[in-house]
DNA sequence: TTTTATTGGTAACCTAAGTTACACAAACTT
DNA sequence: AAGTTTGTGTAACTTAGGTTACCAATAAAA
C-alpha cells in the first residue's frame, strides 16, 4: 500500500499526511463491474484512486442510466466528503469500469485533515473543481451535440480509459450509458463504420481513426 | 454593509471572520441584467450574495446559451475560488436576474481563511456540494425531460426567484434560457395555456397553477 | 398620423431519434 | 446435433422539436 500511495499521491500530499492515510486507510482491489456506490446509499468513506477507472452514473425516474464521467488515477469522489459532513445520501451510482485499486479513507479523519493539511484542502477543492468542470462538459454534450457526436466522443473516451482501440461493449451497453436505445446506437455505429471510423464485430468495436 | 452581512451570514460565519470580511470586502449593488462574469474571463473576487438572484449560463460553440442554475441569498460562486487558486478562466457567464446586493471578497484572503476558519471551509465545501447537486438536476432535466416539462419547471423556478406569479419575459428570452427556439416555446406555452396552467400576454406570463 | 420594430400565433415542412417488429448469425446449453 | 439465448442489422413507422415563412397586433419612433 505504501508504494501505491507514494506513486499516485506522493507529489500531492506531504509525508505526514501520507503516514496518516497509511494508518487509517484500507487498501482495496475491486474487479470490473463492482458497484462502489449506489444512489440513495449513505457514504462511509472517501476513495483515493490508485489505478483503474470508475464510471459515475445518474438514474432517471424509470431506472435508466446516463454516464456522467469517469474517475481515474489520482481522482477522488469529492462529493463523498460533503455527503458525510451533511449526512446526505448519494446522488449517483459508481461502478468500476476496469479492475481498480483504491484506498478508502474513513470520513471521521477528513474534517481534521482539512484544517491540518494544506495539501488535503487543495486536493479536495481541486477535486470538486474538476468534477464541476466534467459535469459542465457532460451538459455541453447532452444539450448541444447530436447523438452521433456523443457516440463518437464516448468511444474515444472509452478507448482512452481502457488504453485500447478495441472496445468490449455491446450496442445495448453503449445505449445504456448514453441514455439511448440499442437500435439507434446500432444505426449510428453502422454509419460510423461506413465512414471508416470504426470496425464493428460481435461484442467488440475497433476504433480506426481518432 | 454590517447589517447586510449579519442578516445573511451571521449564522454561518463566526464574528471574527465577519469582521475580516467587513475590512476587505466591498459592498456592491448591481441592477437586473448586469453581467457579473463572462466566459473566459479571469476571476478577481468571490461574491457573497446578500439579496437578489444571479443566473448562471453556459454557451455552446455558436454562442447560444443554456441556463444552468440560479444563485440566491447566502450562495456564492464556489467555482470562483478554485478558479483563482489555479488561475484558470471562468467556464460560465453570470448575469443578475434581479437587482442584486452582494459583497465581493478579494481572492488573496481566501486561502488564509480556509486554514483559519472552520466556518469558511464548511461554507465553501457546502457551496461546491450545492452547485454539484444543482448541475445534476440540470442534467436530469435536459437528458430525461421533454421540452414541455422543462418549460413548466423553468416558469415555476422563475416565479419563485422573482417571488411573483407574473413572469416578465418574452418567448424569445425563454427560448434562449432553455436553448430552444422561439416558435417551439410559443407552441408549448399555448399548450400550457389551453391546459389552464398559464395565461399569456405580451411581454409577460401569468402562472395560474403550480 | 404614418412608419417601423418588436412580439406572438400558426401553418407547413424537415430531421433526429425513439419504437416495434422481425430476420439472421454467433455462441451457449443440453 | 438440436434448441435456446444473445447480439446485430434493417425496415417501417411515430413523434418531439427545430426551421422557414408569413400574418397580425402592439408599441415605439418619426
Amino acid at each position: 500500500m505504501i508504494e501505491q500511495l507514494r506513486s499516485s499521491y506522493g507529489g500531492v500530499f506531504e509525508n505526514e499526511l501520507i503516514n496518516e492515510i497509511l494508518q487509517v486507510g484500507t487498501y482495496k482491489e475491486v474487479p470490473e463491474g463492482f458497484k462502489l456506490m449506489e444512489i440513495g446509499a449513505y457514504v462511509k468513506g472517501m476513495p483515493l484512486l490508485v489505478s483503474g477507472a470508475i464510471k459515475v452514473l445518474r438514474d432517471d425516474k424509470n431506472g435508466n442510466e446516463l454516464l456522467l464521467y469517469y474517475l481515474e488515477q489520482g481522482d477522488t469522489c469529492s462529493m463523498t466528503m460533503t455527503c458525510c459532513m451533511g449526512q446526505t445520501k448519494s446522488e449517483i451510482r459508481a461502478i468500476a469500469e476496469t479492475d481498480t485499486k483504491l484506498i478508502m479513507v474513513p470520513v471521521q479523519k477528513m474534517e481534521l485533515w482539512t484544517s491540518k493539511y494544506k495539501s488535503w484542502r487543495n486536493f479536495v477543492f481541486e477535486s470538486y473543481h474538476n468534477r464541476v468542470n466534467e459535469l459542465l462538459h457532460t451538459i455541453d454534450s447532452i444539450a448541444f451535440d447530436n447523438m452521433d457526436e456523443r457516440l463518437l466522443s464516448y468511444l474515444q473516451k472509452k478507448a482512452e480509459i481502457n488504453s485500447s482501440y478495441t472496445i468490449n461493449s455491446t450496442h445495448q451497453e453503449i445505449a445504456y450509458d448514453l441514455h439511448s436505445s440499442r437500435v439507434v446506437i446500432s444505426r449510428l455505429l453502422k454509419k460510423l463504420e461506413n465512414l471508416g471510423k470504426v470496425e464493428l464485430h460481435r461484442n467488440y468495436i475497433k476504433i480506426m481513426k481518432l
